[in-house]
DNA sequence: GTCATTTCTTAAACCAGCTTAAGTTTTTTT
DNA sequence: AAAAAAACTTAAGCTGGTTTAAGAAATGAC
């Protein structure tokens, strides 16, 4: 879903005040892994996506890529901390399936929020909704790792066909390899 | 903090204005052990900490208590997914230390909210800071049991000292007898 | 101040999920 | 179309953390 209608949905305002808001975005193109924000970059952007797929990951102790987040159509995403406060990321942001990316850094935006009323009720709504599905992932990650992969595979039948085992694996917070058993395990069943 | 003095500090607003949202809030004072919602009961209330400490649990499969969210001075809490589509609440909240609390229930909320431009700037500032906290936390989970430990150790050190030792181990997701013996072993090699 | 309840500790047996390593399949690159 | 790289599978051995159970310490109730 483009910015602009997204904006719209959660705001019901005019034409007019959403296109004016949408200029100060920028548009860009993106490509299969391609890296959106490297750990340790300051992080100057906050990512919106239109269509494509972005994740969210951090390099463990032991080396390992842990993935903290997905941001399918229509999510918003960034190292929020870093980005609010100007700082170095603690995570980076990779493409996972190319397409297209609005995004906006932190002045333009404190700018567009002190301007648009409209823009605080949206965004209020959005971490409303993220900060909603965030107490939702703690409780899935509470319990065994094959009702956290069932729960996940009932709530986002077609993404787990989008996204590479691996990824999920990280995502979910199990290896590969038991992963891979699980799955195995589970077609054996039916 | 008292809320108003909570809402002055995001906002920046004046005090006439703050009064009138305050109106509208109710102080209650909250006893150890009582339950503020039950997992199942419809989900009315927002509640902000003045003083002392909630927990928001749900009880998994094999019967234990799982903790989800700890609030101190300062914090809102609620299922904020039952609350906003007014349902039954998926987790239960529990007074762990006595102290007051405001709440709102949710047409007061609403009608609050579309009054008040400065409300929905105070909310957007208070999930913002609550979604990037969840974030940071999904990035300790990933880590040994012992790191997380460690590091809510560091940054909640007075915290510690608080509260049964049993719940911040169902908080960071670990048995109570495993939290014991982590404790002998750190004791020991100081 | 005493009894009852809840919390905390200790230790042994156990298991879900990880590690390692090697082989297979799929995707990407040229 | 071939070669290289990345992703997935399988299976054996291992370990961090759980379970169970029983006793000790702290807290709360009357």
């Amino acid at each position: 879903m483009k910015l602009h209608q997204h904006i719209q949905k959660f705001t019901a305002s005019g034409d007019e005040i959403v296109q004016s808001i949408i200029q100060k975005f920028t548009c860009i193109h993106t490509r299969k892994k391609e890296l959106l924000l490297g750990e340790g970059e300051r992080c100057t952007d906050y990512f919106y996506v239109e269509t494509g797929c972005l994740r969210l990951y951090f390099v463990d102790e032991k080396g390992a890529e842990q993935t903290i987040q997905f941001a399918l159509e229509g999510w918003w995403l960034t190292d929020l901390d870093a980005f609010h406060k100007n700082a170095a990321a603690a995570y980076s942001i990779q493409v996972l399936e190319g397409g297209t990316v609005m995004k906006i850094n932190k002045p333009a935006l404190d700018e567009l929020m002190k301007k648009y009323p409209v823009l605080e009720n949206y965004f209020r709504q959005v971490y409303q909704r993220s900060y909603s599905a965030a107490l939702y992932r703690f409780k899935t990650l509470r319990m065994s790792k094959e009702s956290s992969y069932d729960l996940f595979e009932s709530n986002y039948p077609d993404f787990i066909q989008r996204i590479p085992q691996k990824m999920l694996a990280s995502f979910l917070g199990f290896t590969p390899e038991y992963l891979s058993e699980l799955r195995k395990r589970k077609a054996g069943k039916k």
